[in-house]
DNA sequence: TACGCGTGGGC
DNA sequence: TGCCCAAGCGT
């Protein structure tokens, strides 16, 4: 028995009932969710999930409303550019693939908001396609059963992508049902702090456990700071731009925050980054919130 | 490669 | 409102 034979028996028992694992989720459905759980855990993603596609089935639905809907209905989940960019991605697969998500890799790769991990998981779980699927939880999986260190690389790499490759089975089908099994082993059992071995089919493989499950040595990674930030500064600001239903003076924006240098910045970088258009000095929308100028009638 | 980018929950 | 972590991406 190879680890990947391990790991779906492993899976076939334990997996989550996750609405976008259901056999007829469409190739958006499986999209959406990927971009939805970058950096989110699954827990806030699944009702989310459900209201966005039932308001927007298809990239087309989401393409013709404007991407201050898109910001709107992405709530709280966090990193709102990922709304902007699956709007904008809604729009590419209109313009570029007849409003389909494109099963070849290297144009979903093209899309925006589309990356490494992101391209492959559609390309794997929506069609099928055997290709390494690599994401934190399978590099700190293969980190530790295989590689028998405490943890992995901050990042993916392109030794990751090859390692998991060769873990693979030769079956599409069966190599997609691995990948999906690595990261559920990852995210419940090999989870980064207390991880529970005695529940974890590789147990009496591990290279880690069988090293004497050593800790990390040095400082893992940079704690990521919240608090003061130019990241809290916007995540006010777009709270009072999402829940407004007209246009919004700077006044009421100046209230989220008293430094006037961070604040300014921060809106400034929101508009940069095109969640935020401003209409004129003083008075901002969400990106596509502008009110539309009649046809000039005569 | 390293950094900036939101938000919330566990401990 | 401390620290760490969560199915990354774009620059």
């Amino acid at each position: 028995m190879t680890l990947a034979d391990d790991a779906i028996t492993w899976f076939d028992q334990n997996a989550r009932d996750l609405p976008w694992r259901q056999p007829d989720t469409t190739a958006w459905g499986v999209l959406v969710s990927e971009v939805m759980l970058q950096q989110t855990p699954v827990v806030r993603v699944e009702p989310a999930w459900r209201s966005w596609m039932t308001r927007w089935p298809t990239p087309a639905d989401l393409a013709a409303d404007p991407p201050s809907e898109a910001i709107r209905m992405w709530g709280r989940l966090g990193y709102p550019r990922r709304a902007m960019r699956l709007h904008a991605c809604a729009v590419a697969m209109v313009e570029r693939h007849g409003g389909r998500v494109p099963s070849d890799l290297e144009q979903l790769l093209a899309l925006p908001g589309v990356g490494t991990y992101t391209g492959r998981a559609v390309a794997t779980f929506a069609y099928g396609q055997r290709h390494p699927v690599v994401d934190t939880n399978v590099r700190r999986v293969v980190s530790r059963a295989v590689e028998g260190k405490p943890d992995a690389g901050p990042s993916t790499t392109a030794a990751d992508l090859v390692a998991m490759a060769e873990l693979l089975p030769e079956e599409p089908a069966r190599a997609a049902r691995a990948s999906i099994a690595f990261m559920e082993l990852g995210a419940l059992v090999c989870v980064a702090r207390s991880p529970r071995c005695p529940e974890c089919p590789f147990e009496d493989v591990c290279a880690w456990r069988r090293n004497g499950s050593p800790a990390l040595e040095g400082p893992s990674r940079k704690p990521q700071r919240y608090a003061g930030t130019d990241r809290q500064v916007r995540g006010l600001l777009l709270e009072v731009l999402r829940h407004a239903t007209g246009p919004v003076p700077r006044q009421r924006l100046d209230l989220v925050w008293n430094d006037d240098v961070q604040r300014a910045r921060a809106l400034a970088g929101l508009v940069e980054d095109g969640l935020v258009e401003p209409l004129d000095a003083e008075v901002f929308v969400l990106a596509g919130d502008a009110p539309r100028v009649p046809p000039q009638s005569l």
